[in-house]
DNA sequence: CTATTGACGACAT
DNA sequence: CATGTCGCCAATA
């Protein structure tokens, strides 16, 4: 099944953002970010300089950092499932716990600030 | 317009 | 492994 940008899970149910995201009040670049970042599955996670790349901005991986702290749909719009490249924690807006404890719900393991197993539950887009 | 700020990343040391 | 540097980009003042 092709998944479109917009498309997102919510716990493991398919969701279509697409109208919920337009009507926010993020700009056309943020807009994008939670598109792409919405199609990350339960038990993955992607990165910074992926969802740039995702979103045809591979150099913009800071400012999808930025757009990741505005995010205004979270935890919905997985924003914490998004890490660093060499796969340690990232940061979050409500603090490093909150989000280790977002991802152990999703049975993602954070053991000396680095994901477990980071390679093989890696999304790619 | 310029300057500064970040939930970054690659590379050098 | 730990820092530091530099490049990059969107948002803001």
């Amino acid at each position: 099944m092709r998944v479109f940008l917009g498309e997102g899970f919510v716990e493991d149910k398919m969701v279509n953002w697409t109208a919920r995201i337009n009507a926010s009040e993020g700009t056309p670049f943020q807009k994008k970010v939670w598109g792409a970042m919405a199609r990350i599955p339960r038990g993955k996670v992607s990165t910074y300089g992926l969802v740039a790349r995702a979103i045809g901005k591979p150099k913009a991986m800071r400012a999808v950092g930025y757009a990741c702290n505005q995010n205004p749909f979270a935890p919905d719009i997985p924003c914490h499932r998004i890490v660093s490249s060499d796969g340690t924690l990232g940061g979050y807006a409500q603090g490093p716990a909150k989000k280790r404890a977002l991802l152990k719900r999703e049975g993602i393991l954070v053991q000396e600030g680095r994901v477990k197993e980071f390679e093989s539950i890696l999304y790619t887009f």
